[in-house]
DNA sequence: CTTCGACCTGGATAT
DNA sequence: CGGACCAGGTCGAAA
């Protein structure tokens, strides 16, 4: 890797002047539910109670305590030399750059909605959702990249999480720019929509193990790259969620329930109600939901989403997460 | 409109 | 009613 290595911090108390905090009470963030429960792939336990992942660019290690969430950004390796050679003022390009750390860190986990308010609301309206609550506490939609969600959740399909995330990993290491090295493991941005338009990408991730859905995201990155482009893809947060979920949908291997998964977690759907053979159990065993059919036809998932909808609430999303 | 089978791969389980 | 190749599905074809 690099030639001065950097190490992985899992703690603030060993340098507490690289890392800094935000406040952020339990009952508003769990890290370790919702970095862990497949909302991304990205995030990895890299010590008890320290998540280290790649965030806009940028390799982070995450933690909380009390009721603040500490985080530690590094820096690319050649950094230090960009430093040297701007030869610019340090203090005032640190001060801009923790502002910019807070924000990109407050809207990944949006911290501004209020997740206790949203728990008493569903615990009110839902006796199973209490039962739950008191376990899960602090589980809120992160608000993720559109592209690295998009692609993410097409190597969901019929799919583990065990091999997803290795998927997810090796499509980074093959295809997205290398940010850092810690502790000798390399650290890679998601790659960007350009990257997998290639003539050759197919055949690339068949050779990474991606199977038949390496068909998917090629030809989904050909389509959107050359339809809406990466820019609309981002656009579609401003649109109405019937509209986001159409032109979704018209992409090669996003059906209703990937679609809704992205809706959710990368383009300020929070009605959007991802439904999987799960949740489908779910309706049926624990909500009583009766539906004609056997299957999860398409008809079925809407009605499914909607009873949440009208169970939870315009942020049944949010609730379904929990 | 619903139902079916195929689809890559590897984990978990049972021969 | 229990157990089963299936796992956080999607696609194309067929009745």
């Amino acid at each position: 890797c690099s030639p001065t290595p950097m190490k992985l911090r899992d703690a603030p108390s060993a340098c507490p002047s690289l890392w800094r905090c935000l406040p952020c009470p339990l009952a508003e963030l769990r890290l370790d539910l919702v970095l862990s429960s497949g909302q991304s792939f990205r995030w990895w336990e890299s010590s008890p109670g320290a998540w280290t992942g790649v965030l806009g660019d940028r390799v982070w290690t995450l933690r909380q305590d009390g009721d603040r969430l500490w985080y530690t950004v590094y820096g690319e390796e050649d950094e230090h030399k960009k430093e040297e050679e701007r030869d610019g003022c340090p203090a005032r390009a640190a001060k801009l750059d923790v502002a910019e750390t807070d924000r990109i860190l407050r809207d990944y986990f949006q911290l501004d909605v209020g997740l206790s308010a949203l728990y008493r609301a569903w615990a009110a309206a839902d006796p199973l959702f209490r039962k739950v609550a008191n376990d899960f506490p602090g589980v809120r939609v992160l608000r993720q990249d559109p592209v690295e969600c998009l692609f993410s959740f097409i190597c969901t399909s019929n799919n583990h999480i065990s091999r997803i995330t290795a998927m997810i990993e090796r499509l980074c290491q093959a295809f997205g720019r290398r940010l850092c090295c810690l502790d000798s493991r390399p650290f890679h941005a998601f790659p960007p929509l350009s990257a997998l338009t290639g003539a050759d990408a197919e055949a690339r991730l068949r050779a990474l193990g991606f199977g038949y859905r390496a068909k998917f995201v090629s030809g989904s990155a050909r389509a959107i790259a050359e339809g809406l482009g990466t820019e609309g893809l981002c656009q579609l947060r401003t649109a109405p969620y019937a509209e986001a979920r159409r032109v979704l949908c018209a992409l090669p291997g996003v059906g209703a329930k990937v679609a809704d998964c992205v809706c959710l977690l990368s383009l300020d759907k929070a009605e959007a109600v991802p439904v999987d053979t799960h949740v489908w159990h779910i309706a049926r065993q624990r909500y009583g939901v009766a539906l004609g059919g056997k299957s999860l036809t398409p008809r079925a998932y809407q009605e499914i989403g909607d009873f949440f909808r009208g169970l939870w609430g315009p942020r049944a999303g949010w609730a379904q997460a929990v």
